[in-house]
Formats: structure tokens, C-alpha cells, sequence
DNA sequence: CGTATTTGACCCGCGC
DNA sequence: GCGCGGGTCAAATACG
């Protein structure tokens, strides 16, 4: 099987990210058979609140990766392989013209306890009960001791992997840069490294927008697919989301060039949206992550990485995530989705996937996690 | 002039 | 202990 094989072959590579890239590439393949399959077992579901804008809607979002990344001894153990349903709205982005009609598909990754043993497991099939169906799974083996090292590294950090499609370098930028997508966070580069065994390099972010912030981000292509953007966001930030002016400060240099080659209208003044991540990653350490933490991931995934990572610090590492000034979780959804509709007041919500939630039924000794179905 | 980017150096953890 | 690879620092540079 294709699919397993290149699951395989990706985790022997031990990288995360490119395990994302080619499951993303893996999904899309796999659309066909879940829209065939999955379409009925599925009814669309209503749309989230506040009518988040169509602009929000990645230009190509086949799928969402999920990955609660428990502290433990593990590496990423994949369970869950969950698949969604047509969107029934049609999203303006993937509109003809654009890059074509994407039934999303929600991929879940979740990391089990040593307990549960060590393989990588993605479960391919129809909803949640396939997770268990062992015909319809394929298997991701093990990591490697190297890649195991790396995922564990920093296991105490959350870790947010977003795969989005990577727009064309430019060759006008200095030391052939990425041009990454612009999120709604104001972000830093502080370093750039060649990654062994990859032909591109990877930047590291850190966010701009407050002097004690340990957010951080680090962008790569896949090398696996070079058209793939790998990004992976660690710690959360420790403020509210940036106002949008505040956006706009740290948006102007770093963002200007891009926004210049994108469109010439005020559009871009404000804040692109477009780019958003296709594949979500989470690998959170929270193990006493709270139902809500994952109901926010899930929900915030719909909405992109930036608003993912804010909610996940709401909710995910729970209130005193967010001590300094932030918000509480239920307010910081509030607060996203009010943002977004006043950045897009005429869209409505067009993402019709299928959302999930996870919770460790044990907290701290969790060997498995019990999926919620919304 | 303030801020962002670049890039070589340095640090750290791990495997051998 | 040493080398390797990834992550971060910070001085130099670029840009508006």
C-alpha cells in the first residue's frame, strides 16, 4: 500500500515534519475514497460561531494533523486517522480557478502512552470507530533513535506543527529566504541552520510582539515536497493576540515584500489570511490537558494556526497559560471570532470538517485518549 | 534612527 | 571525551 509506504518511509527519516508533508500528501490521495465513503456517515456540521471568514480557508486544505504529545518516553504514536466530510459551502479559495474544490480532511495524531506500545499508527477508514479497524489502518514504524531524540528533545514544550503549501521563493530575497505565510502574529527571525539530509534550511522565528513571549516558530520546506511549508510553532505566547495595529507594526518590514508580490490592494494592508495551515500538528506535553483544550485545538484548527495556538495556550495548557494579561479560554474564542468578523464581516464560515476532541481519560498516566465527537 | 534580517559562533544533548 | 546536529545568540548589515 502506497500510503504505508510512504508513512514508512517517512518516519525512518525521522522527521516530524516531513511525516506531516507526506500524510498531507497521503490524505489527499486518500480524499477520493473518504468522500466516497465517509460522505454518508458524516453530516456536515453546522458551521462554527461567528462565521469565520472564507478568507480563512487555506487556498489548499486537504487536512488537519493533531498530535497531543504526551510527556513520556515515547516517540509520536499515531492513532487516529479521522476523516471529514465535504465542505457545504463553497469556500471562494477553492473556488475553480483557485486550486480546486478541497473536501477537508482531518487527520488526528495522537501520541499514546508507552503503554500502548511504541508504533506509529495512523488509522485510516470511515470516522472514529476506524481507528480501531485494523484493515483500514496503515502503520507508521517506529522512529528512529535520532528522530525519537529530536521529538523528545523538548518534551516539555508544546509544539504545533502546521503543513501549508509553500509559496514560491523569490530569488529577490537575501540568502533565498522562504516567503512564509503571514499569520497574525508578528514574528522575529532570529536564526536560519541547514538541516542535515535537507536541501533547505530553516528559519527560526520568535514572536516580536512581546519582549518576554517564548513563542517561536521554525519554518522549512518539506523535503519531501518541496511545495509544502513546514512550520512548526513551540511554547505559546504569553499575551493576547497583537491588535491589529499592533499587527500592522511588526507586519510592515517583514511582510511587506510578499504582500507587494501577492496583491497590490489595501487588502493586504490588514492581515492575509489566506495562507493557513492545511496540516496541524499539535505535540503538547499537557497531560492534563483538559477536554476544552481540545475542543479549542480542533475548533481553532479550522481557523489556522495562529488562532489554534492562541486558543491551545487558553485551553490547552489551561488558564495560567495565560497569567500575564491574557485572556481566559472562552474569551480568547470570543475574542478570535469577533476579530474575525470584523476583519471579515461578509464571509461565512465554509469549513464543514468534522470536529474532534480528545481528552486523556487518565491525566498524567494516560495511555490512551478518548476521542469526542461535535 | 529604529527595527528586522543575516550569519558565524556558541551552547547543549546525544551517540559512539 | 569527541563529534555531530539542532537551536540560539549577537554583531554586522540592510531597510524604511
Amino acid at each position: 500500500m502506497d500510503m504505508m509506504e510512504e508513512a514508512n518511509a517517512a518516519t525512518a527519516q525521522g522527521d516530524l515534519a516531513d511525516v506531516v508533508a507526506r500524510a498531507n500528501a497521503v490524505a489527499t490521495r486518500t480524499r477520493a475514497f473518504v468522500s466516497t465513503h465517509l460522505h454518508q456517515l458524516h453530516p456536515p456540521p453546522p458551521p462554527p460561531p461567528a462565521a469565520a471568514a472564507a478568507s480563512l480557508m487555506p487556498p489548499h486544505c486537504p487536512t488537519q494533523f493533531t498530535i497531543p504529545y504526551d510527556h513520556g518516553p515515547t516517540s509520536i504514536d499515531a492513532t487516529m486517522f479521522e476523516a471529514a466530510v465535504p465542505a457545504t459551502v463553497v469556500d471562494p479559495y477553492l473556488s475553480p480557478g483557485g486550486y480546486g474544490l478541497q473536501q477537508p480532511l482531518a487527520v488526528q495524531i495522537s501520541q499514546q502512552h508507552a503503554l500502548c506500545g511504541s508504533d506509529m499508527v495512523i488509522g485510516g477508514g470511515a470516522g472514529a470507530a476506524a481507528a480501531d479497524d485494523g484493515e483500514d489502518a496503515f502503520r507508521i514504524s517506529p522512529l528512529t533513535p535520532a528522530a525519537h531524540h529530536q521529538m523528545i528533545k523538548r518534551k516539555n514544550e508544546v509544539k504545533k506543527v502546521v503543513c501549508i503549501p509553500a509559496p514560491p521563493a523569490t530569488s529577490g530575497r537575501a540568502g533565498g529566504g522562504e516567503v512564509i505565510p503571514s499569520d497574525l502574529w508578528a514574528w522575529r527571525k532570529y536564526g536560519q541552520k541547514p538541516i542535515k539530509g535537507s536541501p533547505y534550511p530553516r528559519g527560526y522565528y520568535r514572536c516580536s510582539s512581546s519582549k518576554g513571549c517564548m513563542a517561536r516558530k521554525q519554518v522549512e520546506r518539506s523535503r519531501s515536497d518541496p511545495n509544502m511549508l513546514v512550520i512548526t510553532y513551540t511554547a505559546e505566547h504569553n499575551h493576547p493576540w497583537p491588535m491589529q495595529r499592533n499587527v500592522l507594526a511588526g507586519y510592515a518590514r517583514s511582510h511587506h515584500t510578499q504582500a507587494a508580490a501577492a496583491s497590490s490592494s489595501s487588502r493586504n494592508q490588514q492581515i492575509n489570511l489566506q495562507q493557513l495551515p492545511v496540516i496541524t500538528t499539535s505535540i503538547s506535553s499537557s497531560s492534563s490537558s483538559s477536554h476544552n483544550a481540545h475542543v479549542y485545538q480542533q475548533h481553532a484548527d479550522l481557523l489556522g494556526g495562529q488562532m489554534a495556538n492562541m486558543m491551545m495556550t487558553a485551553a490547552g495548557n489551561g488558564v495560567a497559560a495565560l497569567g500575564n494579561g491574557g485572556i481566559q479560554p472562552a474569551a480568547a474564542a470570543d475574542e478570535v471570532f469577533a476579530e474575525l468578523e470584523e476583519l471579515e464581516p461578509d464571509n461565512h464560515m465554509i469549513n464543514a470538517n468534522m470536529l474532534y476532541s480528545m481528552s486523556s481519560s487518565r491525566p498524567g498516566v494516560s495511555s490512551c485518549y478518548d476521542w469526542h465527537k461535535f
